[in-house]
Parts: C-alpha cells; sequence; structure tokens
DNA sequence: ATTTATTTGGACAGCGCTATCTTAATAGAA
DNA sequence: TTCTATTAAGATAGCGCTGTCCAAATAAAT
C-alpha cells in the first residue's frame, strides 16, 4: 500500500472518512456534532472510527482552529496546599470536560506572571485561570488582546479591581473579620495579626482584621507581626516566640494562614506555653492536620475545592459562550471554632 | 494592506522572513539553529524576528515536525506533598528548557494511569515523567510504540521491572531497612510496621523493614499494620491509636510516610503517651514539619526534588537524543534521626 | 406550480510551520 | 584544470484538521 512520503502511519480523519463512504469534513462534523448531520451518517463515522481506533489530532485542529484544548492555570506556589487543592479540583474538573491543564507556577512574582502568560498564550489555550485578581495593566492588555476567556480564582473583586472580570471566591476581608470577631467575643482583648507571604490576599484578612479591632477600640499597630517570607511551620514556630517573647501582654495570635498556626501550636508545647489559657492561637485556612493538632485549632475553612471546581465550570462556560453566567461567585467561608481558643 | 481570508493577527515566519529578506525556511532555520546558516544571515532574522516580536506557533510547530514541547508527568496523586514537590521540581527545569508540563493525576489506579498515558500520547509530548516503575504491559507497549522519550521516578528497576526503563530515584527497600536498622539498634525489639495507601513504593518499605527484622529474628506477622486507605494525619492517629490499644507490648512504630506519623505523635500527645520513652516512632520521606512535631520525628530523608530535577535533565538528554548517560541514577536517601526514636 | 427558506453534504483553501528534495556556490581532491 | 565532496539557500509539498463558500436536496410558504 502507498503511503505518501511523510505518512506519520497515524489514523488520520481522512481513513475514517473513507471506511464511513463519506467526506472528512462530514467525519469532522458528525464527531464534533458541530452542525448537522444525518443521524444515519453519524452512526456509520462513529463506527468506523472506532473501528481504527481513531484519535483526533490536537496539534492539527489548533492550528487550523487557533484554539487549543489547553487551559493555562497560574499559581503562586506548589508548596501552599491551598493552591493545590485549587489546582486538583480545577484540573479533575477540566480534565472530565476534554481539556488538558498546563500549570505556571509564578513564585509571586509579578514580572514571572505576565512571562507566563505571554508563553501560554502563545499556545492558543481555551481558556485561563489565574489566582487572584490584582492584574497589572500588562496583563490585563494581554488578557484583552488574546480574547482568551478567564476566570479569576480565589478573590472578588474590590474597588479598584477589574470589575468585567470573572471570578470565583470569597471576600477575604470578610473572613479576616469574622475570624477576629469570634476571638472578641470569646474575651481577647490584645489580639496580634501574624502574616507571611504578604501576599494580597493575606493583606486582605489584615485589612478585616485591622478594621474589627478598630471598631472595638482595641487596634494598636504594634500587634501586626507582618514577615514577607514564605509561610511554613517552622516560621510559625519562629514568629509565635518573638510574639510572646516581646508583647507579653498580647492574648491570641491570628495566624494568617493554618501552616503558621500549626507551627506556633508546636512551639508552644516545646515552650510549656498553654494554648488557649495563656494565649489563643488562631489560623487560616483550615488544612489538614489543624483538626488534628493538640489542642485542636480555631481556623476559617475556606472552600478551595468548590472554588476550583466551580472556576473551572464558569470557565466551560465561557468557552461555550454561554451567557447568562454570573461574574463573579462568593462561595464564602466558615469559621470553624476548635480547643485553641 | 490585503490580508489573507483566515488572518489571525500573528506574527509569522513569513513575516520574519519578509523583513529579513530570506525564504521562510532559513528564518526557521536561523532561529531553530537545526542547520548551519551564515553568520550575517542569523543576525539579520534574529533581529527582524525580535523587532516583529515573533513568537512561534506552537501547534504549527507540533503539526508539522510530529513533536511537541510539552511533557507529560504522570503522577499518583496532588494531595501527597511528596509528589508535588516532585512536579515542581521538574516543572521547574522543563520549562527553564521551553518545554510545557502537562499533569496527569493517576489517583494510584492503573486503568486511569493507562487512559491517561493514552490522552497524553495522542497529543505527541516531546517526553513522558511517570511515577513508578510497575508498568502494565499496556503500558509498555503504548510507550514502545510511540517512541516517546520516558524516564520514572522514584524507584529503581527490581528483578521483575522493566531492565531497559531509564529511572531516577533510589532503593525503597533499601531505606526501608535501613530505618529499620536503626530502629534496633536503638534497642527497640517489637518494630511495628503501620502502611496505608500501599502502593509499590510502601510495599518496598515494607519489604526492607520485614527482611531485617526477619534477619534479627525478630519478625513476627502481627507487627504488619496495614491500611488501603489514603495517608494523612488523621488516619496515622487512628493507627497509632489501635496499635498502642491492641498491640501494647510494640515498642516502636515505623510509620510508612511521615503524614502518618505526624498524625501518630499527635495522638500520643493527646493520649498522654511519652514518645520515645513508652514508644518510639519514626516515618518517612521528611516532609515539612516533621522537624517541628513535639518529639521531633525520626525519618527518612528522601531526595524527592534532586529527582525531579535529575530525571527532568535526563529526560532533556534524551529528546537530544544524547547518548552516553545512565540509564539509572540512584540519588539515595539519608536517615534522619530526631527525638521520636 | 413556483418561489423562498432551510437543511445537509462536499470542495477548496488554508492554519504556520518543517522534512525533503533540488540547486547554486564553494572547497577539496585528483 | 576537471571532477567530485561539501555547504548553504530556496522551492515544494505537506502535517491533519477546520472555516468558508457552494451546490444539491428537501421543506415551507405563496
Amino acid at each position: 500500500m502507498q503511503k505518501s512520503r511523510r505518512s506519520t502511519g497515524r489514523v488520520t480523519l481522512n481513513d475514517v472518512a473513507l471506511l464511513a463512504g463519506v467526506s472528512p469534513i462530514t467525519v469532522s462534523r458528525a464527531l464534533r456534532g458541530e452542525r448537522s448531520v444525518a443521524a444515519e451518517l453519524v452512526t456509520r463515522v462513529t463506527e468506523a472510527s472506532q473501528r481504527l481506533g481513531y484519535i483526533p489530532d490536537p496539534a492539527a485542529k489548533a492550528l487550523a482552529s487557533q484554539t487549543s484544548d489547553h487551559i493555562a492555570i497560574l499559581i503562586p506556589k506548589l508548596s501552599n496546599a491551598l493552591f493545590v487543592d485549587l489546582l486538583d479540583a480545577a484540573q479533575q474538573t477540566l480534565r472530565a470536560a476534554g481539556f488538558q491543564t498546563l500549570i505556571g507556577v509564578t513564585h509571586y512574582d509579578k514580572g514571572q506572571e505576565e512571562q507566563l502568560l505571554r508563553e501560554q498564550l502563545s499556545h492558543r489555550p481555551a481558556g485561563l485561570l489565574i489566582t487572584g485578581l490584582n492584574d497589572s495593566i500588562a496583563m490585563r492588555t494581554l488578557k484583552a488582546n488574546s480574547n482568551v476567556p478567564c476566570v479569576h480564582l480565589m478573590d472578588l473583586p474590590n474597588a479598584n479591581d477589574d470589575e468585567h472580570a470573572y471570578c470565583v471566591g470569597f471576600k477575604q476581608s470578610d473572613a479576616g473579620a469574622a475570624l477576629t470577631a469570634h476571638l472578641l467575643s470569646k474575651g481577647y482583648r490584645r489580639i496580634a495579626f501574624a502574616g507571611a507571604q504578604l501576599d494580597e490576599r493575606v493583606m486582605q484578612r489584615l485589612h478585616g482584621w485591622r478594621h474589627t479591632l478598630q471598631k472595638a477600640k482595641l487596634y494598636d499597630p504594634t500587634l501586626e507581626w507582618l514577615n514577607p517570607a514564605s509561610s511554613s511551620l517552622a516560621l510559625g514556630a519562629t514568629m509565635f516566640e518573638q510574639i510572646v517573647g516581646q508583647s507579653p501582654a498580647i492574648d491570641a495570635i491570628f495566624f494568617c494562614n493554618d501552616d503558621l498556626a500549626q507551627g506556633a501550636l508546636l512551639a508552644a508545647l516545646r515552650l510549656g506555653i498553654s494554648v488557649p489559657k495563656r494565649i489563643a492561637v488562631a489560623g487560616f485556612n483550615d488544612l489538614t492536620g489543624s483538626d488534628q493538632m493538640v489542642p485542636t485549632l480555631t481556623t476559617v475553612r475556606t472552600p478551595r475545592t468548590q472554588i476550583g471546581l466551580s472556576a473551572a465550570n464558569m470557565l466551560l462556560a465561557l468557552i461555550r459562550k454561554d451567557t447568562n453566567i454570573p461574574r463573579s461567585i462568593d462561595l464564602g467561608y466558615e469559621v470553624i471554632v476548635r480547643d485553641s481558643t
């Protein structure tokens, strides 16, 4: 059998068309359901394609249609379980819909994020998932010019954010305020805020904490402990020791993330400082292990799996050009009161 | 200016060729360095391409060359920090070399793994990274037929594995044996093995533990505690309570993963069981937090970041068709003795 | 019965790049 | 000098699909 010069051995649309006795374009349409094709032909095509084990070539499809089946997801770090959960949920949903997920890790660096976006856009992704909402002008321009649907994760728009962005998340500042309110309700009066990483979301939580304390006339700038280093158990331990050592009057600490808080609880154990009797500790995100700590950790449960899932579905809707979908979805949060407060 | 009917507004090779005053194929060659091109032309082409902001189209390249710049990486779970570290290291290395990483999560399911591999291969990846070495016949056939370079992560080949596979990892059974030997050297005599997930690697560690105890004539089947559920802090706590409750004579427990061991240490705190006085606890992988536990956790440090990095580099070498690279790289392990034993 | 809309299949021409073949120019060998 | 090798550029023809236009057939409306 004569093969063309550069034959790749791959089963092509053409092979299916030959077997089904129709033209290649009909096969394409039948398989994609893109235009009405007679039911009988659809059957014939489907059977032929199955018999031959036909697998469409994504590269050819991408080249011809100017869009791929890739979806790029930009997240800040893989070392934070929060983002991994997001990624996992989104990835599963997208794969079920026939899309491939390309991950980009920005390392909280706006320059890298822009560079990644540029690279990803050259791949003509079918859609974008981006963690956070704090786009630079360059990012907005890139996105706008590309015309690729995009959903933002974790945050909801504030005054200075892009009003037209699609996003799925919750109000970080409200959650921060709610946890602070819980601490106040428990009678704590000198409540420190211990933050690391200091990304947009941490700053929002800080804002919620600050606002709540100000309303209660309990705000004091010396209660703010901010460290730009990455969040980790070890850093939580260090910060706890610092805070307890330098500000003995503090009776509660709101850590911006559970890993810090878990580290703090372990440090307290080592130092023989009783939690919550001597000092209360609260975290954020309800990461794995927080319910196992000694004492169990009060925290805010954030719906990250739900966010990944909803955002993926929202993106799929945008790709299908479904209108009538909300621009932003608030999935809320839940204060989980445990033994550490 | 007249544009072709389906113009996409994208800057193409052709545009660069026009500006540089050469043929498109020369631009292609100059930019890829694929064949010798006069130095002067290379300069002219490079300048033209930069002035126009030319970005090659991956889809067109993939279609024409039958290979993409995608590398597929298959890992069992994203909820295990071990695999995330692997992914992170590999992803960074590959991106620096101009490749995109496509992740596939197998959920420890051979069927899904095969399905994922099939999907990924249809994308003509430039290479494959696969966690584990325990390929089914179908997997081997798929890989062999595809002719896509492949490197396996974490394990080194055993007798019944594919001898020709490229792999980067360490001897799981040796590491299991080494940790067991440490426990023996500390004077523990009734050393339990607590395993979850029960994947290939856990079974190898189990094997190392068993072999070492048998040699010391201390093996007893009732010391084996195996649970197919996913590894987690909560499961570690449960298993610890079970083991301590049902086999009071046991004086040490080797948990197959640090998250189990961490959960066990926390359970011990809650129950008021002194570690290591009443019972010693050891883990595996040296995950984050193990050095922060109370007491700090004895474990085996595994070079997962190194594995991800080395495997990526090995794969890059295979893609470049570098010969003279070793088929398998043993990156070893290190027993980290801390206060829990 | 005639016109007009609607459906359905196919022909055609690319999408932007690279493999392959060919030709022109240069260098090396006889 | 003449005849090979070698190198460097270009011409050509796809890779496997889909967008777009056309034509034929059918249904609906006059």
